[in-house]
DNA sequence: CATGGGATTGACT
DNA sequence: GTCAATCCCATGC
């Protein structure tokens, strides 16, 4: 995946993640929730400007930005957008695919539906840690494939994103319609998913 | 240097 | 439903 596909609207990549292979050693599975955030609203850590926490979110497009969240979990990001706007694709759940055995190991849990559902989760299953905070995602440990072209993209749906206190109005969450995979059940009135972009909206 | 607040999870009432 | 765990870091004095 050339990082002309993540130098792009942040929006944008979130939804056309949804789909995507996560991979990280022998771990993988199919991106089934994302949420998109940008330096223009004030749930986005970037918010707060070029901090050392922040300097991968504005750095170069197509890199992971692994924070700890909570004190406890580590939370994977892509960071899109061009070098210089800062923006990051939060990667929420995964349908598993390979490697379930060691993520039911490292989840201490047996159920598919358990092991990759919420962020923490997700990396806690893959054996993603803040040692791989900047990682490129093509090339490096980390692996983000996009899905192959003839298959079709995954019916989506969108809503307010989850955990944040702030820019509560923005829907910038996406998942998979269908999956049984995504972090928490759906809300019941649930939303198109727009089409354009939505920064500013 | 002290403080406060999380892009969460799992255990418990 | 409520709540504590736990630590990094941005902020303010």
């Amino acid at each position: 995946m050339s990082l002309d596909f993540y130098a792009r609207d942040v929006v944008q990549v979130a939804r056309e993640l949804i789909g995507a292979t996560l991979r990280h050693g022998e771990c993988s599975g199919i991106v089934v929730e994302t949420e998109a955030y940008h330096f223009s609203e004030a749930a986005c850590h970037a918010y707060v400007g070029r901090t050392p926490r922040t300097r991968v979110l504005f750095g170069a497009p197509g890199r992971a930005y692994v924070y700890r969240s909570y004190g406890i979990h580590a939370l994977f990001n892509a960071v899109a957008e061009p070098e210089g706007v800062g923006a990051a694709v939060l990667i929420r759940a995964l349908e598993p695919r390979e490697g379930i055995e060691l993520m039911r190991a490292r989840r201490g849990l047996e159920a598919l539906e358990g092991l990759c559902a919420g962020p923490g989760r997700m990396t806690q299953a893959l054996g993603i840690g803040l040692e791989l905070n900047e990682s490129p995602l093509e090339g490096g440990a980390i692996e983000l494939e996009l899905p192959p072209a003839d298959r079709p993209q995954p019916a989506l749906v969108a809503g307010p994103r989850v955990g944040i206190t702030k820019a509560v109005e923005l829907s910038w969450r996406f998942c998979a319609r269908s999956s049984r995979f995504v972090s928490r059940p759906w809300p019941k009135n649930l939303e198109a998913p727009r089409r354009a972009s939505a920064i500013g909206a």
